[in-house]
DNA sequence: CATCCGATTGACTGGATTGTCAATCAGGGC
DNA sequence: GCCCTGATTGACAATCCAGTCAATCGGATG
């Protein structure tokens, strides 16, 4: 299926806007690689899924390669937006503040199985490690740094006495195991599974807050 | 660096058995996705680490398809046999079986940055690749049942009330979770950091026991 | 020492894929 | 209405790579 050209602009293809036309080649390009991998997605490919010929996609994006760096850094930004958004949304408390970033990492929208496959492709390409570590290092980073200090303030308030970076490691790789799951296990259990195994963490972890 | 030819045997080549060519070219097959990612890996780069020709490798393997296959294979059996002998000669006591599925987690002949980057190398192409999928859902459900069981005689014998399938996959997920910031994070922790995460984690779950 | 047979090589092929480019198209400004 | 400019196409070139195969090699066997 591919995405209609009036679909999500309602104009005719010709008068796009630059913009529109690169995250349309990037949606296509995301979708890709979830459903042939990584090894097996050629530009041919992304280019029928948008409904444009393949000479567009690089007179847009100039190379193969910088197509890949370019979505990487969109999906990244992507994620960014979604758990800021969710923190800043939250009430003040460290605990309802670590539950926004977990529901944050299950929003429908933006963390779907399609998307959660072509990270887990990108991990896998070394190729794209230093570009995936220089690209997505700040905003990873940034996520730690909030976790973290959440982890503290829950010591600080509550008196837990959690090492404040590893319990932070735990509650991320907790959210990133489950969804690792969805995508590797032969017939994996569903998201609301996922979720409570994902709180159960949590309750082991601050036993009187979730 | 390529294997050399007589380091593994003392005989010339061409007297190799068969099966220690192939293990060979499996090696080879680990280091190359490992260093180069799956797309970038070719049989001719295969071959040249491995000190052969490129027509040799499909002589012993028919494709590079299959090859991957039974280079996953070989990887999943490698894993299989190294929890299971740490179980067998493990105490009875649930928390020391435990203990011994995290220690030969971390066991570091076969848990080496190298191999679990072909690892994350596979897990993002096993959604496109059901064939994947299949080869290990056998081995990998074998340790979740392992791991589950262990859980459950936490419970039966010391009084705990955790979900045996959550806080099973708690476990794994997490021990996974530290190897995979191995690979993606720009700068990451030691291993000793990692198997102490893991350790808090234990804890967490089971305070009286680790 | 001669024969046999699996292992090994390397040249070759067919197909696929990325990237280029000249020609065309159409909307916006005049 | 007309041109200009950026978007778009599709044919083409260049490359790359998996897989084939005939020829050779050399250890084992008798």
């Amino acid at each position: 299926m591919t995405l209609t050209e009036t679909a999500a602009t309602g104009q005719a293809p010709r008068t796009r806007t630059r913009d529109l036309r690169r995250a349309q080649v990037i949606e296509a390009t995301i979708q890709c690689i979830a459903e042939q991998g990584f090894s097996r997605t050629k530009v041919t490919d992304v280019a029928a899924r948008a409904g444009i010929s393949h000479g567009l996609v690089l007179f847009h994006f100039q190379s193969k390669e910088n197509l890949l760096a370019e979505t990487l850094d969109y999906l990244s930004e992507e994620y960014r937006q979604n758990w800021q958004a969710a923190l800043s949304a939250a009430a003040e408390a460290p605990e309802a503040q670590i539950l926004a970033l977990i529901e944050a990492d299950f929003n429908p929208t933006i963390r779907t199985p399609q998307r959660l496959a072509a990270w887990c492709a990108f991990w896998g390409e070394s190729q794209s490690r230093p570009l995936y570590q220089a690209r997505c290092a700040v905003n990873d980073g940034a996520y730690n740094a909030a976790m973290t200090s959440l982890c503290a303030r829950m010591n600080e308030l509550h008196g837990y006495t959690h090492h404040p970076e590893r319990a932070a490691r735990l509650i991320r790789i907790t959210a990133e195991g489950v969804w690792l799951d969805m995508i590797t296990l032969e017939d994996p259990y569903p998201v609301a599974e996922a979720i409570e195994t994902v709180m159960a963490g949590l309750k082991a972890l601050y036993p009187m807050h979730f």
